[in-house]
DNA sequence: ACGTCTGTTCAAGAAAATTTGAACAAACTG
DNA sequence: CAGTTTGTTCAAATTTTCTTGAACAGACGT
């Protein structure tokens, strides 16, 4: 799981917690946590932390203890969706943005120039156009995803379809 | 595009040169990217040619010319099924692999231990079976999107329903 | 209110990655 | 075949990211 986490963009140790916790019966506090997979106590605030900060561990207290103790959030598919919803489409949109910011830009430019670069303005332009397509696809299918619904990946293939 | 591509774990060099091709009408040199991007030939090389490996440009010639010429692929589409078949189906099914043998490992101990201990290790190898559940039924549908046919997350949902 | 226990933040050090220039290799030209 | 040009590989150097221990802050019990 660590290194599946870390490919997902995530911190190594994030994995590696989330796993101990998920395969623990009981809640766990820092201390175990940092015996167990060897950690500093600081290397394990900072990703705990991120975790709960990602509603993958839940903070719970136990009557009478001191420590807090900690938790997993036991639904996977919950959290992916969480992930693509906060951070996934963020990026995305952030995308068509950029293309639409540059395409203006090439507007801007476009009657300061002539002949040969115009051309090349324009066929610039034309491109964005369809990377903003795929994207809004793209926007489109991670949204359907998030809600649950019905996905067709045909969608995306045919908004880059030549016209 | 680069932060993009940075952000799906290729370098973020491969995106900026991606683009550069994509948005242009000609085949581009090795000695065009650089001086566009402001890049020493050796870092051009080494990503253009991890792209040429991934297929998102491809190498052409130009009759009488000495040096190669690169144009990108097009299709984003055809990319991205491309990175989800040779890079996320592998890496779910190393994880599913890992689960089972985790499993196993436990059985193996599970003989020797005895009372609170072998409780624990029931737990734990119940959590990896509802790992290895909704490993596969994410294995399958990123299977069905890169077969290009529809989806239905519900089936992720499901898998991990308790009992 | 004081001392102790817990958790977080920070800056310094360690580790990992990217980047580069130089050396090498391969292909073409005259 | 010698001399260019082009492309790749490698190790050193730089940059970035992680990790750690110490200092700090908050909460609790006595």
């Amino acid at each position: 799981m660590g290194r599946l986490m870390e490919f997902w963009g995530f911190r190594r140790h994030m994995g590696r917690l989330w796993t101990i916790l998920y395969l623990s019966p009981e809640p766990m506090t820092t201390t175990e946590l940092a015996e167990t997979l060897q950690l500093s106590s600081s290397a394990v605030s900072l990703s705990l932390g991120e975790l709960v900060h990602w509603g993958a561990v839940r903070k719970t207290w136990r009557p009478g203890e001191r420590k807090d103790f900690y938790q997993a959030e036991s639904s996977v598919w919950k959290l992916v969706r969480r992930v693509y919803e906060r951070r996934e489409l963020n990026l995305i949109r952030e995308a068509i943005e950029a293309f639409g910011d540059a395409q203006r830009q090439l507007d801007e430019s476009r009657s300061q120039l002539g002949g040969e670069e115009r051309r090349r303005v324009d066929y610039m332009h034309k491109r964005l156009s369809r990377l903003s397509a795929v994207s809004k696809a793209g926007e489109r299918l991670v949204g359907l995803l998030v809600a649950g619904r019905m996905i067709n990946p045909a969608d995306l293939q045919s908004s880059e379809e030549e016209e």
